[in-house]
DNA sequence: ATGCTGAATATAGTCATACTATATGCTGAG
DNA sequence: CTCAGCATATAGTATGACTATATTCAGCAT
């Protein structure tokens, strides 16, 4: 208002995109980032309105999307404050997308490892239950996407998409929920982390080994051949984390 | 506005919780019910808030929270329009309830188990690695409200108390998050169809080896004694459905 | 006829202001 | 010292107006 405020009201400030939408990742970050601790109350409405520079419609929009989120809790007359982390939609995309942002990256990427090793596998073993010929078609076709690749940056979306569609073709809505975040946020710590070594040869019979098993419809083996995939992974992970850590 | 409107124009109709929080609730569900399908497009927004008796801005902060929890796509000039299943945010709090209440019971409890075998033997048998003293006590503790529990009715709610802070023990916030969403979805599930037999006296010693086994740090005994647990709920499980279908 | 350009239009997005409802805290009476 | 009732701060709701933008369609040029 006070700084540079222009003499029209509607001053084109898109700045990406919508007002609110710029508030609510601000703010979602800063809780993300401890800025604004759990249990501490956030500014009144008119005072973050101002601070802002949108009316109060909007900011209040913006508030209602970090409730539905379960970030904050706004109560009358007590203000809107940030609930425990406990409470907070972790795999909301949004969330999601900003905890890989304030969080340091090695520790973000063990705990997505934990998840895939303690999910992938089973999703593999169902899928080859319950697949689709679509279904394995799609996989059989990302893998291809896979082969396809001449540099780890092409490599990424085929083998995103190869474990996405796993997940999905277990038939099950929740799995294939948690497949498509794992991949968001898979996509997301590796753009934002170095690039990892190129694990091109090496990861492709890995992953022909899975869309072999879940072809001849063999539950064990997608299991096993996902596990040593995995391991594989780790241990690429693993050494690229000594890496960083070490030229720091 | 036009049947029975009072002069006031803020009559008092809380009517059990918010404005919005009650637009969102029937926008949602009518979405999860399939009332609203995916691709089609929701009526407008004054159109909308004439029908729920509320005003503008209140109607667009519903529709955010529905943006927001994935369910629909607002765009400038087009309206809102429901985004494809696939699209929703499934294990969104709000969203979950929505499904299980617009779900064929049985359907969905299948789904539960699926993910809760291929969730909860994983977990436990990170938590018997992670889990510090307190959190063991505290799945103790809720194995002793199991214990103590004299009704199917009182043996609820420790006994996912004990479930949900397995997978706290972790020490993994994406595992957590799913343990208390598995909870929530698994609380609603049971309260709504018909209660199960009074499996008390079956499930007690299974939980039980589950417990010793985190306190003795065995991983692999903790992952087997979960798988058994979860195969003798569903053979139960199996049994009630059988039971309800052919009564009806 | 066909493809392109630009104006009309419908709809969400934003703003400003005013008033209401309610939880909290304080003050005074018992 | 306890409790009831009032004052107050803050979110909640309402109204009306204006803006921004994507779509559509008519008119023009090719």
């Amino acid at each position: 208002m006070s700084s540079s405020a222009e003499n029209s009201p509607y001053r084109a400030k898109p700045e990406g995109k919508s007002m609110h939408g710029r508030i609510v990742r601000e703010l979602g970050l800063r809780i993300l980032a401890g800025e604004l601790a759990p249990g501490e109350r956030l500014p009144g409405e008119p005072e973050l309105a101002a601070k802002y520079e949108v009316s109060r419609p909007v900011l209040r929009e913006a508030v209602r999307v970090l409730v539905a989120k379960g970030l904050v809790l706004s109560r009358q007359r007590a203000g809107a404050i940030v609930r425990p982390r406990s409470e907070w939609h972790l795999l909301d995309p949004d969330v999601l997308y900003w905890m890989i942002q304030t969080r340091p990256a090695p520790e973000f990427v063990q705990m997505l490892m934990a998840m895939r090793r303690n999910f992938e596998p089973g999703a593999a073993a169902l899928a080859a239950q319950a697949a689709t010929d679509e279904q394995l078609a799609g996989i059989a076709q990302a893998y291809d996407g896979m082969v396809a690749a001449t540099t780890a940056d092409e490599l990424l979306e085929p083998d995103l998409a190869f474990h996405r569609r796993i997940a999905e073709a277990t038939g099950n809505d929740l799995m294939a929920y948690i497949g498509t975040m794992l991949s968001l946020a898979l996509r997301e710590s590796i753009k934002l982390s170095s690039r990892l070594p190129d694990t091109h040869a090496s990861s492709l019979p890995r992953h022909k080994a899975i869309l072999a098993a879940l072809q001849r419809r063999d539950a064990a083996a997608a299991h096993q051949a996902t596990v040593r995939q995995l391991d594989a992974t780790q241990l690429d992970l693993s050494a690229a984390i000594e890496i960083s850590s070490s030229r720091r």
